[in-house]
DNA sequence: GTCTATACACCGATAGAC
DNA sequence: GTCTATCGGTGTATAGAC
């Protein structure tokens, strides 16, 4: 069957991502691709001049596609505090319900951080959580009728490594409770960046 | 040279740390560890059975040989929060000093993840981590004559978590100013989880 | 016990038939 | 364009000389 390259293109990098995810990026071989998307060998060097490319697509990719920025239900007289704390458990929901997919993310930034030219994938990767959380706390603040204290740009990146923490926390212990804990304690941090308007 | 195998499973474990750290464990093979060690590759697998069993020893061990806590300089009259930023800075110097080591121990864990019978690892890992933390948080709790209103054990985990989301926030981005705003915040938190005395 | 030499599996990548 | 077959290289692990 004759199909376009970019097509291709598309369905070896999503068949990438479900490999990685469900087995990590040092199984995610050539060969376990293409069995994933059932394609020869022969097809992936066609669509990719490497391994390496593939790779690389997949995280721009990935990083690109990544969207639902975490906006909590909006329930009116609800203050900073709750808001954030509701968007960090609702944050969790998704951890809990697509783990691999959280650990994929995570591997594949390690794996960009190990080559220099490779380095700016992760850094792109992480100015996107960073935007999306940006809009995030911007709506959230908005809601709370409070201003930030700080850049946001700033409160933003204090979001990203606290969900960093908690995601790799519970990665690790699947502990729901102590997660939560977390949520907590960094819903009230950051809700104390911002000041009433 | 005779070497006691005890002697040579742990020269090896060394090297595998240096080849991991830097290089990364993807490329810490069988060769590249014995080539750090100067040693043969019969040798390796007289002192290991398998390069799997060499991983596992290594996590083990540099888990267990993970001993200074982050305890501040103790200052007289600096309270709770004042302690706590001290300790994630003086974290953050560290991390600096030696940021591939910290990239190791993280890539170590999500190695360790990948595979159900690693997993405990990596559990044990994040329970020596807590350990430590917890620790630091009873000095620092002392010194600022206060007691924690949540159980100290759950407070190191909320610890262990923003040094985690710290540690690849700097690790990707390598920005000092936004790691501090991050020291900032997680000090901040940490330090309401306690009560004056 | 320690080495060199090698077995054997699997990797990324390509040649060449169709 | 797409396949099967195969190359060259490298990985883990071992055999066998010393």
């Amino acid at each position: 069957m004759r199909i376009p390259a970019t097509e291709r293109r598309t369905a070896l990098i999503d068949a990438a991502l479900r490999v990685v995810s469900r087995n990590g990026i040092a199984q995610a071989t050539t060969r376990a691709i293409v069995a994933e998307a059932g394609m020869s060998l022969a097809s992936f060097h066609y669509a990719f001049d490497s391994r390496d490319e593939l790779i690389d697509e997949l995280i721009t990719t990935v990083v690109d596609r990544e969207r639902d920025a975490v906006i909590p239900d909006l329930v009116p007289g609800q203050d900073l505090r709750d808001i954030l704390e509701a968007g960090f458990l609702r944050y969790l929901d998704h951890l809990k319900s697509d783990p691999e997919h959280e650990q994929a993310m995570l591997e594949l930034t390690q794996y960009a951080l190990r080559s220099p030219e490779r380095h700016p994938l992760a850094v792109r990767q992480y100015a996107r959580y960073a935007e999306l959380a940006e809009h995030s706390l911007e709506v959230a603040a908005a809601h709370a009728d409070v201003a930030w204290s700080v850049p946001v740009e700033q409160v933003a990146r204090v979001l990203v490594a606290f969900t960093d923490g908690l995601t790799l926390t519970w990665l690790v212990d699947r502990d729901d409770a102590a997660a939560q804990a977390i949520a907590r304690a960094a819903a009230d941090a950051i809700s104390r960046l911002a000041d009433t308007r």
